[in-house]
DNA sequence: AAGAAACATTTTATGTTTAAAATATTATCG
DNA sequence: CGATAATATTTTAAACATAAAATGTTTCTT
């Protein structure tokens, strides 16, 4: 008997190792994945276009907000931190694609939009964006889409409720 | 006539543009989720282990490859620069974690593997990282689990196919 | 054996990212 | 009204990443 609920203890140990091995190996892919995907984008913005994959980031969050933004807001959805978004907006604004004006009621903030040229250099390089990401990801059947985007949206609440 | 072919022209465009719009949706959600789990993983080792996920990755390298490594070795399985590897590796070697020789047959390339204080500390590192991977990941049903990894398989073939 | 090519690594210069400190503004509460 | 807390942004310092140049070593060719 002793020997009997040695073994299943054991069994149960060895499954949930087992369990956290394929969790690592499932983790270190879908890590290689997303970094292959994302150095080809950033090469192809780089010699295509000029332009670094967080400026592009930028960019792609103020056409979808055409009353434009705040630095904290970029921040937040970003997923970056204030000093960072503050670097490459100074950039960008060199450059003539954003623009950085005080907010009436608020003078701690300023709303930054894309200007004309941003607006339409963002046009022209979101375009080809679409098309080299469908390159990557186009393969995939719509069911394969459709799980890959269940299964994430899953992790995604699973991490957040973890806290650190 | 003219106005269905037309119209069955429009459709086949929108159906291609709805599955670009998909599969930029795809890689959105597979870039955050990414992040979200790298920035949890690489928040615990600085505030448990006070190291960083580049120098962790390094050693976890070494720690498969017990007879050591090149630092060419090392930039390919981390798929970084060597300038970068060659940095990384300088800050573990004054911890001593790790240790770079001359290779007896040749004195081009050294052998850089994990001394024994480095052994010791990766392996409690180790464990607690598996653990904190299998808390992001772990609630995935083995079927859920079996198909991601064959889906992120043929995404990386895909991407690897297509030459920037 | 000499020269050319390839290889392994380091150094240098530049840029990105973060955390934390500093600065300035607004809101709140007694 | 004044102290304090909360907010918005910038600045600073350190780690990380890359590309390109420099250095030294090996291998190949003839």
């Amino acid at each position: 008997m002793e020997s009997i609920s040695a073994q299943a203890s054991l069994d149960h140990e060895s499954r949930l190792e087992q369990d956290d091995h394929h969790a690592v190996r499932l983790w270190l892919r879908l890590l290689t994945c997303t970094n292959l995907i994302e150095r080809h984008l950033r090469n192809r913005l780089r010699t295509q276009f000029d332009i670094t994959l967080p400026r592009f980031d930028l960019m792609a969050q103020l056409a979808r907000e055409p009353k434009g933004l705040t630095m904290g807001d970029l921040s937040q959805r970003m997923m970056v931190s204030g000093g960072n978004v503050s670097g490459i907006a100074s950039q960008l604004e060199a450059e003539g694609l954003i623009s950085r004006e005080p907010v009436p009621g608020n003078r701690r903030a300023f709303c930054v939009t894309l200007t004309r040229a941003g607006q339409q250099r963002f046009s022209e390089m979101a375009e080809a964006h679409e098309a080299w990401v469908a390159e990557c990801l186009g393969h995939l059947s719509g069911a394969d889409c459709e799980q890959m985007m269940s299964v994430l949206k899953q992790i995604k609440t699973d991490v957040a409720g973890i806290e650190s």
